[in-house]
RNA sequence: GGAACGAUGGCAGAGUGGCCAAAUGCAUCCGCCUUGAAAGCGGAAGCCUCGCAAGGGGCCGGGGGUUCAAAUCCCUCUCGUUCCGCCA
């Protein structure tokens, strides 16, 4: 959420900043919710001047009685009364103002920071690094798309992950079910010596994903275990960043660095259709997450120590890679700023996201009210949230079968990942 | 799933209708004392919100109700503990 207050001292600062989305729709919602929360202060202080006093003539009651004087006890009462009636519908007033607004501020996307690039959608946003560890050219056989070697290797079934659960359910088995396994292995191992290692729940509540932003607006994107009110993560951001909700952090305890490594579920309700084969889309995936709860002043340097160690992964793993920034038009709703890793992958001839880093300023801790405490400071202040997907095993899995495909038809097993592969070097062609 | 009991400040724990934002202890912070520390003594200190301020309002797990007045009474939900049942 963005913060009320700021949409009241500095109204035309947030509408300059949102108005680079290129949706004229939220600024309509801007205005809503600046109307909103004026009407609403207004009869907030007219409903506490009534309880102060309803409150005064109570003690009074109480005096009057202690002194014996019926009385004047009873018409007090008899004032506190009447008071209480419009005090009552101020507040009903009140509560639905509140409410109100309360809905339409959730919906407000998060303000782009300064330095993300304008642009209006994923057409404008900047390869900002590479590629890297591009070749020239690829040779023949690596023009292969990895579902077609992955299912002749044996190594990918996705006849029966569908027969088990339905479309872009895929399942993985030997030595590529090992590999998946090895990949996470890998990213929880290379970040394990900032980041604590966190096994959380993947269903949560419907308050933790709203916490992050994925509801109310995107609920149909979610799985939903309705019998319980209940919600499968799209990622372990979710679960992870309400890890501290509700708390006060001392200022010294930020960053709080931690990691997960789950199973993420996705209905991908908008792209019924689209990459259908293999694993380039899939309901259910596992992915290891890096996340940090950071002061602001350590926000900036955190984002790009995530997206260096996010980097680092792909780049041992020996991939052609590219680092883009994403444009204000293509920017997230809870997102300040990001940047996503692209992989090449010569079988499919496209680049694949396979990390998106972003720093969310405060407007998930907000949500989640996760507050931190300055050192010998009275009062609180919103801490920032920050994640990178360390690893996300089906594109880069993909990527590993089409780039490291031989001529014949077996695939080398990337060396950083042989430590975790039970001693393969190749999954064989058979 | 059934039954009983519970939920109060950073922690522990009083408080059963008004004088309660809430005793007390521990922890914290600031003084004094001390070469320094401990002990001792004195003092400070919750969170949210409206307001330039003075000051106001709210918060005793969440929500609702009764009352002039609720931490306190009633209803309800959630969570916890214990026992039973089930179970990897």
């Amino acid at each position: 959420m963005i913060d009320v207050r700021l949409l009241r001292t500095d109204p035309d600062g947030v509408r300059l900043a949102l108005a680079r989305r290129g949706q004229p729709e939220l600024l309509v919602q801007l205005d809503k919710a600046a109307h909103l929360d004026a009407r609403l202060r207004e009869i907030t202080a007219e409903r506490d001047e009534h309880r102060r006093q309803v409150n005064d003539l109570s003690k009074a009651v109480g005096l009057a009685r202690k002194a014996g004087d019926a009385q004047a006890a009873e018409a007090a009462m008899v004032t506190s009364r009447e008071l209480g009636e419009s005090e009552r519908s101020l507040a009903a007033e009140s509560d639905e103002l509140q409410s109100a607004l309360h809905d339409v501020l959730l919906r407000i996307t998060n303000m782009p920071h300064p330095d993300a690039p304008d642009g209006a959608g994923e057409q404008d946003n900047p390869v900002v690094k590479g590629p890297i560890n591009m070749p020239a050219s690829f040779p023949e056989h690596q023009r292969v798309p990895h579902w077609e070697t992955a299912t002749a290797l044996g190594i990918l079934d996705n006849e029966r992950g569908t027969k088990i659960s339905g479309a872009m359910f895929t399942l993985q088995r030997g030595l590529g079910a090992t590999m998946a396994r090895a990949l996470c292995q890998l990213a929880l191992d290379r970040n394990a010596d900032a980041f604590e290692e966190i096994r959380p729940p993947t269903l949560v509540s419907t308050a933790t994903l709203t916490a992050t932003g994925h509801l109310p607006k995107f609920a149909d994107d979610a799985f939903a275990i309705e019998r319980d009110g209940l919600w499968a993560i799209p990622t372990a951001e979710v679960p992870l960043t309400s890890l501290y909700a509700g708390e006060i952090l001392d200022e010294t305890a930020l960053p709080a660095q931690v990691m997960a490594h789950t199973s993420c579920f996705r209905r991908e309700a908008g792209s019924a259709g689209r990459d259908t084969r293999g694993m380039l889309r899939t309901h259910e995936f596992d992915k290891v997450e890096i996340l940090a709860i950071a002061h602001p002043d350590q926000a900036a340097a955190m984002l790009d120590e995530l997206v260096a160690r996010c980097e680092g992964t792909i780049a041992v793993l020996g991939l052609p890679y590219r680092i883009i920034e994403i444009c204000t038009g293509d920017l997230g709703q809870s997102h300040h700023r990001s940047f996503d890793i692209e992989v090449y992958a010569p079988g499919c001839d496209r680049w694949l996201e396979v990390s998106s880093v972003s720093w969310f300023s405060d407007y998930q801790a907000r949500r989640a009210d996760i507050r931190f405490r300055r050192t010998g400071q009275k009062g609180t202040e919103i801490a920032h949230t920050l994640n990178g997907s360390a690893l996300a095993v089906p594109r880069v899995w993909a990527a590993i079968i089409e780039n490291y495909r031989q001529a014949d038809g077996s695939v080398v097993v990337p060396e950083a990942l042989r430590p975790y592969m039970r001693g393969a070097t190749v999954i064989p062609a058979t």
